[in-house]
Formats: structure tokens, sequence, C-alpha cells
DNA sequence: TATTTGGTTCTCTTATTGCAGAACCAAAAA
DNA sequence: TTTTTGGTTCTGCAATAAGAGAACCAAATA
């Protein structure tokens, strides 16, 4: 169990994986790219410091490390990385001996949160069908357009979860 | 052809249509419900707007009728009716001897938008490929991961066009 | 016991968004 | 020619977001 807290002095493993991580130009530029990707549904400091943890070399940073690769203040660390934790898009893991969290991506969440975004199509279907249940009958072409479009709707979110048991099957 | 602007002289078809339109409080809730799903990617004005011509019975709407439903000021609603036509979520027309612009959803062009949303997986991933692709060789089980969900993102990128091909075709 | 570490929380600034209200404008009508 | 209509554009304000910096804190170390 790494997780466990189980402390030993820290003078014995201090510094051991402190090598200051040092980003190639390709790496930055990745990190910035991703990040303006990320910064759909995240602020900014959270998009790259999730950027960061995919790009990165080293894969289970502290604290400090991201801090100091992204010049961020303590503050912006600690709200962005609470965030991504809440979100469960990265997760952390200690060492014995060391109270530094390392935080790393969490990546197998990652495909249930797509499927959860996949699936948000239903409230949007589910409330579209109570606009059309409520129209006039009198404007049948538009009435059969919007029929149409939720069908449609309602057609994709009975299908992509065949999709996801397709994928699954493909890669046994 | 609506769209010509061939005015004729006003009186002869003023008020026409005014009658003030009136929602029910079923509609209004509607609007407010549809209007929070619609925030996501539009200005509040805007969601609202947008909601306001899928519910209302009359569906083709002046710009003073908007304005009055949903209570914007000039400005706010000159923008928001912009910002949606620039987005080809609704458009206009014109009836002769009327200077008004008639404002109406756009169904058919929601459905093209939604394949682009789709698509938009595209990006993403090609983006991860890249980070992949300089990732080192020693972190081997990450990557591992990292690369099953490429694959995936390219699964789906590849299957989702069959499926709409697939409701094109049941609908035959 | 005092200090250091690994953060968290509070306060303040700055930048951006979203909109109201008024001024403005061109085309049409009077 | 003046007025009205159907908007657009400009100015300014209030609310929110994003993050810096400092104060703070508990657990571990010295």
């Amino acid at each position: 169990m790494q997780n466990q807290k189980n402390y030993l002095p820290l003078h014995r493993y201090a510094k051991q994986n402190m090598d200051i991580i040092k980003l190639t130009d390709r790496q930055l530029a990745l990190i910035e790219k991703l990040g303006l990707i990320f910064e759909n549904g995240l602020q900014p400091a959270a998009a790259r410091i999730a950027a960061l943890l995919l790009v990165s070399d080293k894969l289970e940073l502290t604290f400090d490390e991201i801090r100091e690769q992204l010049n961020l203040s303590k503050s912006a660390t600690s709200n962005a990385l609470n965030l991504l934790l809440s979100m469960d898009r990265i997760e952390y893991i200690t060492k014995p001996g060391d109270r530094k969290r390392y935080f790393k991506s969490n990546l197998s969440d990652w495909k249930e949160n797509m499927k959860v975004k996949f699936l948000e199509f239903d409230k949007v279907h589910k409330t579209m069908r109570e606009v059309l249940d409520q129209r006039p009958h009198s404007t049948k072409e538009f009435n059969r357009g919007l029929e149409d479009f939720i069908n449609f709707m309602e057609f994709m979110n009975r299908e992509i979860p065949a999709l996801f048991k397709k994928w699954e099957l493909s890669k046994k």
C-alpha cells in the first residue's frame, strides 16, 4: 500500500528524486498546445498542470516541482491541484519517509470522464423532448425537424454505449 | 424568394403579426432550463434567445419581440442576435413590405454543428499522439495507458461518422 | 522547545465578461 | 423636409474570474 503515510526520517531519502526537471523546447510547446485544449473546461493554471503531467518525462511531480516549472504562485498551484483532484483528473501518491505528495495524471479515469461527457446528451434531448411536447400542432414542419433532431440525439445515446463495448471487445 | 427585400407601404401590413406573444409558465420554465443548457458555449442572453426561438409558439420573432420577451436591452439583443447569426444557430427572413427581420432557429444547421463538435476530437488525439511520440521509453506503463487512450479516441473518430451514416440509412 | 516543510487560506489587484443606456445612423415613411 | 423605424455602436458600470503574495497552520524534524 504505497499510499500509507509511513514517514521515515527525511534525511534518509532527501532529494532522492530532486534532479531539477528540465523540459525541452518541444515539451514546453506541447504543454502550451495541450494547455489550450484543456482550457476548454479548466482554468489556465489547472490546464497547464494537467498538460505538464502528461508531457514531463518524470510522471510524478511534487507541489514545488509543478510550481516551479509553470511559474505559479503557491496559492494558484494549491487551488489548481485541488480542483484537478476533485475532478479526478489527477491523483497523488506518497512515498515512505517523505511528506510530499507526488501528483500524477489519472489516465484511467479520463476514459470514464469521457463516457460521462458523451452521456451528458441525455439531459439535452430530454429537455428538447419536453419542448417538443408543448409545441402547437400548427408548426408542423418545425416540429418534424425538431423531432428528427431529438431522435438523432436519442439514437446517438443508444449507440454510443454500444461503441464503448465494441472497443472493449476489439482489444481482446 | 421570401428573402428578397421588396418593400411595400408599411401601412398595408403593419401590425399584421403583432399579436403580443405571450408565453405560458411552462414555456418560461423551459426557456430557463434550455437556457442553462445552452449557456455551455453561449453567453446568457444568447442562450435564452436560442431557447426562446425553440419554445415559442410563434417561430419567427422580430428584434423587438425577442427584446421584450426576454427583457433585454437593445444592445444586448443586437449583440446576441449577431453572435447567433455568426454561429449559424439562427437565421432570419424578411417579408415583403416589412423592414423588420424575423429571426428563427436554424435547426438543420444544428446537426451539422453537432457533427463538427464530435469531430473536434480529432485535434485532441493528434496532439496527444505528439505527446506520446516524445515520451521516454522508460515510462512504459504510462505510455501504454496513454496509447490506449489515444487509440480509443481514434477509434471513436473512425466510428462516429459511420454512426451518422447508420442514422441516415435507418430513416429511409 | 524552536524550526522547517508542505502546503492552505485570506486579502487585494487586475483583466475580462455581460449587459444597460444613450447616442447614433441609414433607409423608409409621412 | 422631417420623423419614424429597425437596428448598431460607444461608453461605462457591476460582477466574476484568475492569480499573486502574505499570513497562517499542523505535522515532522532538529
